[in-house]
DNA sequence: TCATGAAGGTGGTCGGACCACTACGTGCGA
DNA sequence: TCGCACGTAGTGGTCCGACCACCTTCATGA
């Protein structure tokens, strides 16, 4: 009776877009345990090879999470883990597509900040501080990328948007900020980089929106504007 | 006990990561073709099952594409190949998640719009007139949902940003507008969106970013009020 | 010269075996 | 009775070998 199987594309593909609409249309939700590979096979009528790489497939897009000796289950399926994959396209961008991305994470950071201006808690705002002073107070350049990641991964998560948040964290991944900020440091470009987190840091304290988007966008516009200048010559 | 033993995570993990810093360090490059899935497998010194577990991961993260009876070629890297999967990520979202998806989008959509009143070319103009004449046309939800999204997807390429407007596409996935729009037409909503089109057609046309801006921000505000007011209930 | 088809190579699928780890219940000892 | 160690079943992780489906290439012959 369950004859009638289009052949579209792999058996493997199949799969992956069964379990994918068995999550959107709410037959499994998130945090559930699935079947064991074996069953799911079976339910399917592939083998356990092809769902095996179904299932690996839907766990590297943060879908599933596979837990060696226990079972298969659904993520929270929140931002952060459906957005951890961005990282992987910020981390293979070259050329001219590094400086859209740094557009793009102008507007968004920018955005973000801006918000954060409104809706920040002093709580956030202490945290914030404490990453501008740890910061400024090193010459790790190892230390200064992880307290500036930490500093804008801050003011997004007080943005109140979660998913702008992640989205911004797989922009700014360690390895993309590492490629690009060697060169634009090595410049001599920290003192610059210190007023401007501290113009952004002011317009948060200072619960100013407007001030805060400008300054936000003026920081990343300057590493873009940098790169664009790298690639030209 | 162990001399030099890498033993993070699972094996195909590793070679999930090994192919990426190979291509990460420009050891193959964009369209080149890779190793049997054979002797890829026996270089990482693992079995073929692993092996192609970790290439069927990268092919969905649009890293790689395998071709039946040819090879295993690495995409061309560009911004379309790898942010496909962000439909994803729209597909399997719901509640809260969705506005904040939606006020991802109209920050992103409205920037594209100001973009794109400034660089759009004749020929694209016209384009975007025939989708826009196209959907006042018919009464066809289908064809009018998918003459929307073509509309605003010329837009989004006039602006110049090809990540931008692949964002942009994974934010506006199928399936997304589809759950969301299908509700928001059904209370009537059409009049209010052809004005709305019209009136991002117009400042497109009249070459003014601001008045674009504006008139996209709205648009995309129009829903996202919806959907949080049904949310709300 | 060009169509044809045979052959080899490649990814796709399958089934089974075994390993590594977890979870849970049993039973021992305090 | 309680607590903990240990054993055991079950699960994902890995490997192997075989075969199938498809593409590419090239020798063949009209």
């Amino acid at each position: 009776m369950d004859e009638a199987a289009p052949q579209k594309g792999t058996v493997t593909q199949r799969a992956i877009e069964r379990i994918k609409a068995m999550i959107a249309e709410g037959r499994l939700e998130p945090g559930e345990r699935l079947p064991t590979e074996r069953d799911l096979a079976a339910q399917l009528g592939i083998s356990r090879s092809s769902m095996r790489e179904a299932i690996r497939a839907l766990t590297v897009l943060g879908v599933l999470e596979a837990r060696h000796g226990s079972g298969i289950y659904v993520t929270a399926l929140e931002a952060g883990d459906l957005l951890e994959t961005f990282g992987v396209v910020a981390d293979l961008s070259r050329g001219p597509r590094l400086v859209e991305l740094l557009e793009v994470r102008r507007v968004l950071e920018s955005t973000a900040t801006a918000l954060a201006a409104a809706r920040i808690t002093p709580e956030q705002l202490a945290e914030v501080e404490k990453h501008l002073t740890a910061m400024n107070a090193t010459d790790d350049p190892e230390e200064i990328l992880a307290h500036d990641l930490a500093f804008h991964r801050e003011i997004a998560n007080a943005a109140g948007n979660e998913t702008m948040a992640a989205i911004l964290d797989g922009l700014s991944s360690r390895t993309f900020r590492a490629r690009v900020w060697r060169g634009y440091q090595e410049e001599g470009a920290f003192a610059r980089t210190r007023r401007e987190h501290a113009a952004i840091h002011r317009a948060l304290a200072a619960r100013d929106p407007e001030a805060a988007r400008a300054a936000a966008a003026a920081h990343v516009g300057e590493v873009e504007e940098w790169l664009r200048a790298q690639l030209g010559s």
